[in-house]
RNA sequence: GGCGCUAUGGUGUAGUUGGUUAACACGCUGCCCUCUCAAGGCAGAGAUCGCGGGUUCGAGCCCCGCUAGCGCUGCCA
């Protein structure tokens, strides 16, 4: 049989880092096995699924690189069908009518308030099949219905038993009958609710192995009741462990923020393939990870079978994922919302700058145009008659950058006149000392006639004007940086002269702009 | 409260059927390189493997107890 798996978001906001990862591990476990992934949007609770947390998450996904396979399933289509098999299952004698008037509940304080209840109702010894309506008879059932009395749908879960099944991940479970409700399948008001829903979608759907959070470990004991009372084959099933916030804490979106968004890692610039490699680590490692990332990702010299580093391309991933390796324990997702620095995991920040740094260029290039025209700093040349030009200088400032925005930020001199000086490099590099308002300019002269422009011949001239002028030519280097780029930190600085070019180089050295606000 | 899950340096992880000084990556410190900053190289700090018992010649790996964290416990998903 075909392995069928699929991702099921309930579209009630961005696409959390933890939907991310398991969309990915269904996807990676889809490839391994040569099966196919399917996709579900589980909008059932229409108070809070919007329109714009699916596009969200569609976009999120591509931007992963996951793909899936068939048709979009909205479970919300699926609800007249869910009804008819809740009202199916009563007629069986599976569920039952419950007349009890809805308790309505303060969306804020529902937590507190089932954990209170289910402490007291502990205390004094709860009975799950203390419901009157369980037993009522199903002519008075049924004639208080057709009467118009609004009713929920209670799974009749039977009185003695267990259920039972092994988690690809967490191994056996097992949980006896009295510890578990008779559910409800359907609300009065005739919506279906998530546990019948999923199961019946997942039945329609040839659903082979649900990949899903750890916070449904618990809950798949009642799904398995629900697909025994449908005379149904459960699914294999494994649970992810959950990504928590540093001390432990969940992740959530009201206390951390933008932090959990997937969105926010798009938009802060970095690459997908970056990300979704961190994300694979986070609760999974293949077997024996105990070498260094070996040097060059995407290097075809290095045999396929040795890399076994942290840096996995899609195809490893996939090649080397297991359900069976996946962990049993809650992981950290690393940040400091006090540090800019280290506004997110330093591991994820560490491995985007080794993406952008060693991917072969080609397969950067069109992040940086995207980058680079939203910064309205491409032009149509770097792919034509400067292809090679762009592409030196790509290599030369990208073995620095940590992330796609530093393109278009510590990179816009490289691509544009049009770029600001850094306060700090100003005062360190350029006003200390007042001389090089006049020896900058001299410099500027000598590099005129240089012939031709490089690297070495702009080295030979910049040192040789150093010796005349008797000063040190790491303070006319550092100068230049910062007159050239508006920084005190970047590539050799020789480096620089060659692909800023002769004329920009020249002009900037003699531009008086940075000497604007001198006031000494 | 009940039930379940988990527990290796700050973080992510490796630790094969129990066997010598607990490994790798990120981060951190120092040095080298050097025109700056990275990268790279070298060196280093940091873990009594949650705690307490037990089995064993020997336990991070097995057993028991405890503790802590997390999850579930809803006419939310």
């Amino acid at each position: 049989m075909t392995t069928r798996v699929r991702f099921a978001p309930s579209p009630t906001g961005y696409l959390h880092i933890g939907s991310a990862r398991t969309a990915l591990f269904n996807w990676l476990y889809a490839r391994k096995s040569g099966g196919r992934i399917l996709l579900r949007i589980e909008d059932t609770d229409l108070q809070r699924s919007t329109e714009e947390s699916t596009r969200s998450i569609l976009e999120g996904l591509e931007w992963l690189g996951l793909d899936y396979d068939e048709e979009i399933v909205f479970q919300s289509d699926n609800a007249p069908k869910h009804r008819e098999a809740a009202l199916r299952l009563i007629e069986a004698g599976k569920a039952y009518r419950d007349f009890t008037p809805k308790e309505e509940r303060a969306d804020a304080t529902v937590k507190q308030g089932i954990i209170d209840r289910a402490r007291e109702q502990s205390a004094e010894g709860r009975n799950m099949r203390s419901n009157p309506f369980r037993d009522l008879s199903p002519d008075e059932s049924a004639a208080r219905a057709a009467a118009g009395e609004p009713f929920a749908v209670r799974l009749k879960v039977p009185r003695e038993g267990r259920t039972r099944f092994v988690d690809a991940v967490y191994g056996e479970q097992e949980r006896d009958y009295a510890e578990i409700e008779d559910l409800v399948l359907l609300r009065s008001d005739g919506h279906p609710l998530y546990n019948l829903s999923v199961v019946l979608d997942d039945i329609e759907m040839r659903i082979t192995d649900v990949i899903r959070g750890q916070d449904h470990l618990t809950n798949t004991h009642k799904q398995i009741l629900i697909y025994e009372a449908l005379g149904a084959l459960p699914p294999r099933f494994a649970h992810l462990p959950l990504i928590l916030a540093p001390g432990g804490k969940k992740l959530s979106k009201r206390i951390h923020g933008e932090i959990v968004s997937l969105t926010t890692y798009r938009d802060a610039g970095f690459l997908p393939a970056a990300f979704r490699n961190f994300l694979a680590l986070l609760g999974w490692a293949p077997t024996g990870v105990q070498f260094a990332a070996y040097a060059t990702l995407g290097n075809e010299e290095v045999p396929v079978d040795e890399r076994v580093g942290e840096l996995m391309t899609l195809d490893e991933l996939v090649r080397n994922f297991s359900l069976e390796r996946i962990h049993r324990n809650n992981a950290i997702f690393n940040f400091d919302a006090n540090n800019p620095r280290r506004w997110t995991d330093d591991k994820a920040l560490w491995m985007n700058a080794e993406y952008i740094r060693t991917i072969p260029f080609a397969e950067l290039q069109p992040f940086i145009k995207a980058e680079l025209r939203a910064a309205r700093l491409w032009r149509e040349e770097y792919e034509e008659d400067e292809r090679e030009w762009f592409e030196q200088t790509v290599e030369l400032i990208r073995q620095r950058f940590h992330t796609l925005k530093d393109f278009s930020e510590q990179g816009r001199a490289y691509f544009s006149d049009d770029f600001d000086f850094d306060p700090a490099a100003l005062k360190k590099n350029l006003h200390k000392e007042p001389r090089l308002r006049e020896w900058l300019p001299a410099l500027a002269s000598r590099l005129e006639a240089v012939e031709p422009f490089t690297a070495a011949t702009s080295e030979a001239a910049l040192r040789a004007f150093a010796d005349e002028a008797n000063v040190k030519a790491g303070l006319l280097i550092n100068a230049s940086r910062t007159m050239l780029t508006g920084q005190s930190v970047g590539p050799s600085m020789f480096e620089v002269f060659e692909v800023i070019g002769r004329e920009r180089s020249v002009r900037r050295l003699q531009s008086g702009v940075a000497w604007a606000d001198f006031a000494g």
